[in-house]
DNA sequence: TTTAGCACTCGATCAACTAGAGTGCTAATT
DNA sequence: AATTAGCACTCTAGTTGATCGAGTGCTAAA
């Protein structure tokens, strides 16, 4: 039996009610606020009919219904409507991201903190997946004997550095040599290419003892496989504690250990968001998300862009009963803002990659 | 009244068993528990006058006694014994910080990451404040045109560095000339003496259009001054949530919400650490904390060296209750561990500075 | 000074009860 | 055939009262 006008216009009702109130919604409440033509009576036929098809939940017999996963998932693949955001909020994310030059990092952190304060929900801010990028430019710079700092420099901007410790009595122009080197032989490469044999082939023309030569060309690799890292911005977990869906503390506890093991959200975003390319958004509601302790979160992903085919990924996670087309609108300003400034410091640059 | 001797061993037992249990104290648990050789109701009068010197709280009168904040400060100050920690745990600290190269950031992280796996409170780390260090370098590393990374390396090895915008026609060969000219000149000055004005004095010799110029002086100082920006470390806030005093929503959202707002924390340990120069370690309990949400935990900070006069700070907040001797030991090891791992940095380098 | 003993207090627990919200079903109505 | 009014039923939340037991404070004896 597939959905009838009026049961979808129901399930509209009991989503947005509850998302609203986190009370399970009675028929009399419905028929109260939005003016259905029909008694308590039908819509309770209606929702029984509802509950049987799996749409809804009862948390115990004498209560009112609740959204299930599917209705949810429903709710959201049909039933709501997204709107753009008001001029004033999205002047008030603009303010909040862009109010002064950025790099990407900062960038990210920005974003991150505002879709936090802005939805109220907690945010995510993942870096880019650079595997596809390319060298331009590889740099070491002498701080002590001893002490470099690599600088890796990708295509589409991206600067990532480390400290990193060679033998002492390497000089200056040793060091030079060495850097020149390996740059131009790995100049246009992408990250995914570049392994410890293809440096050390780079480097084979530099006039430097083997034995000195082969710990800095061990750095040097390591540094350009290491801006590849993951890095994860995280803002307004402290949120999730005022929602009564995350007030016992067993739940919340649950929560926040798996927010707190390194790696795992990262992991997970990571993986779910690479099999499908370039989703506008994608939503995760409640058992979806297949996250120990998140089971009662819903996770909504989108996908920014730095130059062509370069991509990372920024997140909301809520209540299930989120107000999941607000947090649409709001990410996706998010991510068009981080592609517009993306866009804008190529330009500026004069499309240099 | 001064506390007598067995007035001592009694508080000193309370506290103990109040750290391990949670529950407040009964005398007679008392008297089983440790061999006192006096019956429950001697030990009930004495406890009777801890309470009305202040030393301990009766929840509700046919409870047992909790300790009261001056009683945690009577135990820290005179009490408890601290005692080293064993081998084991040595191990597991040193290896959990120093399995590899680090810089301070990453050394900082580990250490904090350390500290509240082993502790099972959540752990803090400050960077150091760079005020009083000096200048050693300061490079300009042209990116792309019109963006530069700026690398300002200071005393004791750190190293600090900024993406910046910079006018586009600007030549590698001008940004060499400039960013040689403010080296030369601020070399050897400390973070505090350096000012706009110092910097673009710095530079006057050089031959460049003042309108370009200005603008990298500008981009040179706020990356110099950058610095000196506090970084914090958290780790472990996870586990405040699975002491029974944070079981209640409300004092969890408390603490979780104060915790989140940047820079409150950096600034009061930071103000705090401030004043009294060098001590071994420092302890706050409870009302202590002039912090919002934090009345119920206690703060354990002490101070680690990066070189002579550079400082920084690492700490422990638990709930009120928390093993202050056994934190103690194990934040004195942290730290003893920083100063070697910096020390030892130093000195692969040959003492530079 | 210590201690045994006892009365007292108070929280925690449990059962019984009530009120109220909300449903499901039936029978009447449209 | 669909809708609805009405009512019985169910379940939760909240209240009350009683009981239990832990722990104290006090008194009087050792």
């Amino acid at each position: 039996m597939p959905l009838d006008f009026r049961k979808k216009q129901i399930l509209q009702a009991i989503v947005d009610d509850y998302i609203e109130s986190a009370e399970p919604v009675a028929s009399k409440s419905l028929v109260c606020k939005h003016d259905f033509h029909v008694s308590s009576a039908t819509v309770r036929n209606e929702m029984a009919d509802l509950e049987t098809m799996g749409y809804l939940e009862q948390p115990h017999t004498s209560a009112g219904r609740i959204p299930s996963d599917k209705g949810y998932r429903e709710y959201v693949d049909s039933l709501m409507r997204v709107e753009a955001l008001s001029p004033e909020e999205s002047l008030e994310f603009s303010r909040r991201i862009t109010d002064s030059f950025e790099e990407l990092t900062g960038l990210l952190r920005k974003a991150s903190s505002a879709l936090a304060a802005q939805t109220g929900y907690m945010s995510l801010a993942l870096s880019p997946r650079l595997r596809r990028s390319y060298l331009t430019q590889l740099k070491m710079l002498m701080i002590e004997p001893g002490k470099v700092l690599v600088v890796v420099v990708l295509s589409a901007g991206v600067v990532k550095d480390r400290i990193a410790r060679i033998p002492d009595y390497l000089s200056a122009d040793q060091l030079f040599e060495i850097s020149n080197a390996i740059e131009s032989g790995l100049c246009g490469k992408s990250l995914e290419e570049i392994t410890l044999v293809t440096v050390t082939t780079a480097a084979k023309d530099a006039h430097i003892p083997e034995l000195l030569l082969n710990q800095v060309l061990y750095e040097a690799y390591t540094s350009i496989k290491q801006a590849d890292n993951l890095e994860v911005y995280m803002d307004g977990t402290n949120h999730m504690l005022s929602f009564p869906e995350f007030h016992d503390n067993k739940s919340a506890r649950g929560l926040f250990d798996t927010l707190s093991k390194d790696g795992i959200i990262a992991g997970y975003l990571n993986e779910v968001t690479d099999n499908n390319l370039t989703p506008s958004y994608m939503i995760r509601i409640g058992q979806e998300i297949q996250l120990e302790g998140l089971h009662d979160c819903s996770f909504i992903t989108t996908t920014y862009n730095v130059g062509d085919k370069i991509a990372g990924n920024i997140g909301v996670i809520g209540p299930k009963r989120m107000d999941y087309s607000k947090v649409i609108s709001q990410i996706s300003f998010v991510r068009n803002t981080i592609n517009q400034q993306m866009r804008k410091l190529k330009d500026i640059n004069g499309g240099m990659e």
